[in-house]
DNA sequence: GTGTTCAATGAAAACGTTTTCACAACTTGT
DNA sequence: ACAAGTTGTGAAAACGTTTTCATTGAACAC
């Protein structure tokens, strides 16, 4: 059978009570907890954590919610979120959404029925759109999207700048057909794509923008299609890494030469960036940081739940390579 | 205030074990069961699964232990977990260890605390090799690895096969100086090691083997010097993804061409490796396939726990690319 | 000495469910 | 028409902790 508290107790010849105080933060006598803890040696007693959170009303839980863990972004930040969660004691409840805001909504629930302690949501636009400040009943902070403002803590990149830098390298470089293919269903992808126009329009350009949805595949056929036209552009921007992929690809099966026949760039510095030839220039993002942010904005949320909305914005990175090199 | 099930039922006038019964699965009228869900959404109940756990004594939490879900292997079997957890109703608390024992250690005792339904472990090989079959207190199934034989049940890689496939196909296309650059740590490149060492032999072909730790940094480094000297390997097996990564960086530093200078093989096909070119020839794990076995190997222990331990082993699939062409 | 404070402890309540037990009201088999 | 289930329900116990409340004894201030 299952040894409990109790047994701890009697084999210390002590109160149930004291035992919790002796395992926990409480005034015990050395002598005491010298004792209680050879008995927990001697039962091999572990505690039981949902006894523990049903009494004491401290899960000692977040919940993280993710499009999708498989997207390199998310994995890095659930890697730091879990750093950050378990060095304060806490356990990761992980739920992958893939978008769906019905997903969304019932990963929601199942949090509130876990009496989490906290939740760090990359939510769809339609749900970020429709949770106000009051609608949860634990401390949020929404990464890579903020919702309405002022609702929820955030921390997310700065896309436009980071877009519109791409466009300045681009111009330096002395390119001016300048498309841009953006992801269609996230509001990031909506943000980078305004900094990339109002980059465009600085320098008296047409901007040249389409969206599909944000995955490989649609990339890849949507700029397969785009870049047969006699009057393709001469570089082209990508709103993330699996979009810059999809891109790739079909450059190869055209036949066309980068950055000779045209220039690339995306977001996303995955490990693969700079070993397909000539290297792909892209906007880092501070991934880790993101996560650790994320966490230090919830724990401060949870700890002070009255302060102010905050909302960090942290800066992408350009990390230039040979794909956008001006033959 | 928060609502509680006596809320419920004094809305619904009923009792609390009535209204436990409407809302999961016990004999009650359809007339009742209307009461108590209209009780329901007029109060806005939503059910405390600590206390629901503590009574039922039935958590509906599966552990994940992995060692860094960064690892794409990881993170694809992380996602076809989840997937059938969260279908078959339960949650997942996910762990990285990072290769680290005593990491491992401590959530394994978590895992305890939690009273976990079962726990889908990735384990190192020491840990491994010092758990016993009654060493846990909840049903186990390893992935990746595989401990004590009889032990655990477990769903792995026929590793030493997939190795020797790359042997066979690196000496059908004429290759004789046949390298094997292999991880120091995990059983898996151990296991990858002796299936290349036996192919070689089978060809009565000198293995030339070496072992450094698993991550592209260090197989660049060890790969650099390897591909410097006189006598160098014309053909490179690199036992995981990450390897494979610095294998290909070594070559672009040494000036070498692929495969014209050095064939390079490896394991994970993972989406990067079909955009370096010439394309590298890999063998490709069935990932959502390990992670979906090891599901269906935790239900029906879970469902069966006295039935013999199972050891499901599945196949690689080479993935024959340029990187292994002849020139 | 006599209050007063404080640290250490135990008994018992509390946390929010599910489950057991008992029972009443119906069905069913004969 | 009567025994034997079967079904629906409520009261109360149980799950394993932490926390509250009360009590003891010792230390301290006057």
């Amino acid at each position: 059978m299952s040894v409990g508290i109790r047994d701890v107790a009697r084999v210390a010849g002590v109160s149930t009570a004291t035992v919790s105080r002796a395992l926990g933060r409480g005034p015990v006598s050395d002598a005491v907890r010298e004792q209680v803890e050879a008995a927990v040696r001697a039962t091999g007693y572990r505690p039981n954590l949902s006894a523990r959170r049903l009494r004491s009303k401290a899960a000692q839980t977040i919940g993280l919610i993710v499009a999708d863990i498989r997207n390199p972004f998310f994995t890095a930040v659930s890697r730091a979120v879990e750093d950050a969660a378990y060095a304060a004691g806490m356990r990761v409840i992980l739920c992958n959404t893939d978008e769906d805001p019905a997903r969304e909504a019932m990963y929601l629930r199942l949090m509130e029925e876990e009496r989490v302690t906290g939740v760090i949501f990359a939510p769809t636009k339609v749900t970020a759109d429709g949770l106000r400040a009051d609608s949860l009943s634990f401390p949020t902070v929404f990464i890579d999207r903020s919702g309405l403002p002022g609702a929820h803590d955030s921390v997310v990149l700065d896309n436009a700048a980071a877009a519109a830098s791409l466009v300045d390298h681009l111009v330096a470089q002395g390119f001016k057909r300048i498309g841009g293919l953006f992801g269609s269903t996230s509001s990031t992808a909506r943000e980078r794509q305004a900094g990339y126009a109002a980059a465009m329009a600085r320098y008296d350009l047409a901007p040249l923008a389409r969206s599909v949805a944000p995955n490989a595949t649609a990339a890849e056929t949507e700029a397969t299609r785009w870049l047969s036209q006699p009057d393709r552009p001469e570089a082209l921007i990508l709103s993330n890494g699996l979009m810059l992929m999809g891109a790739v690809r079909a450059t190869r099966t055209l036949g066309l030469a980068v950055p000779k026949d045209l220039a690339l760039a995306g977001f996303d510095n995955e490990p693969w960036t700079d070993l397909v030839e000539p290297g792909l220039t892209v906007i880092e993002q501070p991934v880790a940081e993101i996560g650790a942010q994320a966490m230090r904005l919830l724990f401060e949320r949870i700890e002070h739940p009255g302060q102010p909305v905050r909302k960090v914005t942290l800066s992408g990175r350009a990390v230039l390579r040979g794909s956008t090199r001006r033959g």
